[in-house]
DNA sequence: AGCACGCCGACT
DNA sequence: GTCGGCGTGCTC
């Protein structure tokens, strides 16, 4: 029987694509890259992607071979370099193509259904009209030329140097790093290239996307979850059409817009985690896939940070990345001076009555005095991390996970910061019939309120995850802190983010040590980031800002390259330690995740797929262990940890993983096993 | 990933 | 005797 077939994409977790038949009103508008509707099973029906169309069913028998329903769309929506830059990351990160296109492509485009209504908080515009107010001078400092100047050449080569596809922008805060980017963007533009700058998402809310927008203004288009999943299938269109924007602002899933020219991307913040999607999959890095989607269209990538990640910085003195250094901060603003508070010391001496030194207290309080803004960071939210029972020291657990449950005050809810679920407060102790619950430790409301009780005439806002659930409620509280309506500012790792405030003389870290204690190999790394900058909101135009630094251990080598602001001595001693316990970028790791409802189960099933992969690996195989919280959601875990060489290919190793996992869910006690691989995870 | 099919405990 | 729990397997 003649006819013509098409091999379907479809966003599942399927390795194959499905063969359909094209009845012949279709034939001529199925062509690869087009998206048709085609039903799966009984009844359901999927958009999916149209990726060979042929004359043969390939290994199927043709009886059992469906109809293509509908085609919907007259021209390709995903291009051929596109769908090379797919398969690459489903084979870099060990998923399946269908996982990409889910993670690729906005809901509205992968649907039959009709788009369902959005709510009205969320923004529906993907361009930014041109602002209220003039910008910043065009003109760039002679530090901030010659940094320009210094990409270039990187990126050119010259007569001593190769050129490089990547360069490190390492500029201190307030360095005018963005002046450097907005004179690179317009420079590709006019070249007639198209941009991508990639931004944290939270960063992205706010001012930055104003100021690249008073600049580029109906040149740009924004991408990021705040905008409604409608706007986002538009600006992919309007990407795939003839007219698309030159410049494109956006978060992680930007990367998967279709680009027919691109010529530069930056990498805004490029240390920050969350450019690593954790779950689901694809879990991929989207600095490092920008590297990759850039290479193969030749355009040049720019990573920019104050404090750049291990991996990047260690690129940039092998001499595989171009580095730029800015050194000096803009427009006169000084570095901020960060004094050191001994808390150990200070309870011993009986003066912490508060969880703020009296350092701290008394230089809030000169603040206050000369009308200038405080910041006050605590990277926990709730009001205490563990409920304690006076009597008999029983502690709430989450019974789906295990980790003790947080206290919200605010909500007056014990809830699980890892699932989610929230529990009434028990009025008694279930192991003794105890009535008295004491909090042990401090959130960002427990802060709040002893804040509150110090300075009771401060206007106090907090920043976390529980008061800016609210669509618009970040906005709300930054703009108020900007427009000098709040005095102080107490947040979690949120106050970090992407934000110039001018008039913030003083920045309190109230406990530096939280985080570096546990066993993770990149704790340091996060800390030293996150200290690094929290401390970089202190500071104004012509006076020197100033940090007090609470912490247990003063003496630490890492609370004193924070002081001095010594990047280069962390550095050197982090690949100290990563190179002795043989950890990035040393080398790579893919930790592999076994998951299962009873414990025994993942016990005995990591140990039997350690077993299959022990005679590949040898040494280089870590585990079964079990992780720092064993159970998330009801489901008992265990890691192996992978470390391969830096050089060698991955690809026989990955075929190797995947093979053993194959053979280990045939067993039929592992029936019901989840396994999934984590490449180069955080 | 869904979703249906199929085999064991508390209800009308 | 049934309703429904989720373990298992399939999707062209």
């Amino acid at each position: 029987m003649q006819g013509l077939f098409a091999d379907i994409l479809l966003p599942l977790a399927l390795r194959t694509t499905l063969t359909y038949r094209v009845p012949p009103s279709l034939e001529g508008k199925v062509r690869v890259g087009c998206r048709v509707t085609v039903q799966v099973g009984k009844q359901k029906i999927y958009t999916g992607l149209v990726m060979r169309t042929g004359t043969q069913a390939e290994g199927i028998d043709e009886a059992q071979v469906k109809e293509v329903l509908s085609v919907e769309d007259e021209r390709p929506i995903v291009g051929q370099a596109q769908l090379d830059f797919w398969k690459w990351m489903a084979g870099y990160y060990m998923c399946t193509m269908g996982e990409v296109m889910k993670a690729a492509l906005p809901a509205v485009l992968k649907r039959t259904e009709t788009p369902q209504r959005t709510s009205r908080s969320r923004r529906e515009s993907i361009s930014i009209s041109l602002p209220t107010e003039t910008t910043d001078n065009r003109l760039l400092s002679p530090a901030q030329q010659q940094a320009a100047d210094e990409i270039r050449a990187a990126w050119s080569g010259t007569e001593k140097q190769k050129p490089r596809q990547v360069c490190l922008l390492h500029g201190v805060t307030s360095s005018g790093k963005t002046e450097v980017y907005i004179h690179l963007i317009e420079e590709t533009l006019k070249r007639g290239k198209q941009v991508l700058y990639l931004l944290p998402e939270i960063a992205l809310t706010t001012q930055i996307t104003d100021r690249i927008g008073s600049f580029f203004g109906e040149k740009m288009g924004v991408y990021h979850s705040r905008f409604t999943d409608r706007a986002r299938a538009l600006l992919w269109q309007r990407q795939a059409s003839d007219q698309p924007f030159p410049l494109i602002l956006g978060v992680r899933s930007a990367l998967f817009l279709p680009f027919n020219d691109l010529g530069l991307v930056i990498v805004d913040e490029e240390h920050e985690t969350s450019y690593k999607q954790q779950d689901p999959a694809p879990r991929y890095h989207a600095r490092d896939a920008a590297i990759v989607l850039a290479n193969s269209t030749g355009a040049k990538v720019l990573l920019g940070t104050a404090t750049p990640s291990l991996e990047t910085y260690q690129n940039a003195r092998s001499g595989k990345y171009g580095l730029v250094e800015l050194t000096t901060r803009y427009g006169g603003v000084l570095l901020p001076k960060i004094v050191i508070e001994d808390v150990k010391e200070l309870r011993r001496k009986k003066l912490m009555s508060t969880p703020l030194s009296p350092r701290l207290i008394d230089e809030i309080r000169a603040a206050l005095g000369r009308k200038e803004q405080v910041i006050l960071f605590q990277n926990r939210r709730g009001y205490a991390p563990v409920l304690s029972c006076k009597s008999c020291g029983w502690t709430p657990h989450c019974t789906a996970c295990d980790v003790a449950l947080t206290y919200h005050a605010q909500a007056h809810r014990l809830q699980c910061h890892y699932c989610g679920a929230t529990y009434n407060i028990p009025a008694q102790c279930p192991q003794c019939g105890d009535t008295q619950l004491r909090d042990i430790g401090y959130g960002t409301e427990k802060i709040e309120e002893a804040v509150q009780t110090i300075f009771p005439e401060a206007r106090i806002a907090r920043m976390d995850l529980d008061t800016t659930r609210a669509a618009s409620s970040y906005a709300k509280i930054i703009d108020s802190f900007q427009q000098g309506k709040t005095d102080i500012l107490i947040g979690t790792q949120m106050v970090t983010k992407g934000l110039d405030f001018d008039g913030v003389s003083v920045v309190g870290i109230l406990n530096a040590d939280q985080g570096l204690r546990v066993p993770d190999f990149r704790a340091a790394e996060r800390t030293y980031h996150m200290l690094a900058q929290v401390a970089g909101r202190a500071g104004r135009r012509g006076k020197q800002g100033l940090v007090v630094l609470q912490t247990y251990s003063p003496k630490l080598p890492l609370i004193g390259q924070v002081v001095r602001g010594d990047y280069p001595a962390f550095f050197g001693s982090q690949m100290a330690e990563r190179r002795q316990f043989v950890y990035p970028p040393e080398v790579r790791i893919i930790v592999i995740h076994v998951k299962h409802r009873r414990d025994d189960v993942a016990e005995r099933a990591g140990e039997a797929l350690a077993s299959l992969l022990q005679p590949h690996f040898a040494t280089s195989l870590l585990g079964p262990y079990k992780p720092a919280v064993a159970r998330v959601s009801r489901l008992c875990i265990r890691q192996l940890m992978l470390k391969m060489p830096i050089g060698l290919s991955a690809t026989s190793i990955k075929r190797t993983l995947m093979a053993a996992q194959d053979v280990l869910i045939q067993q039929p006690d592992f029936k019901s096993i989840q396994i999934y691989f984590d490449v180069d995870p955080l």
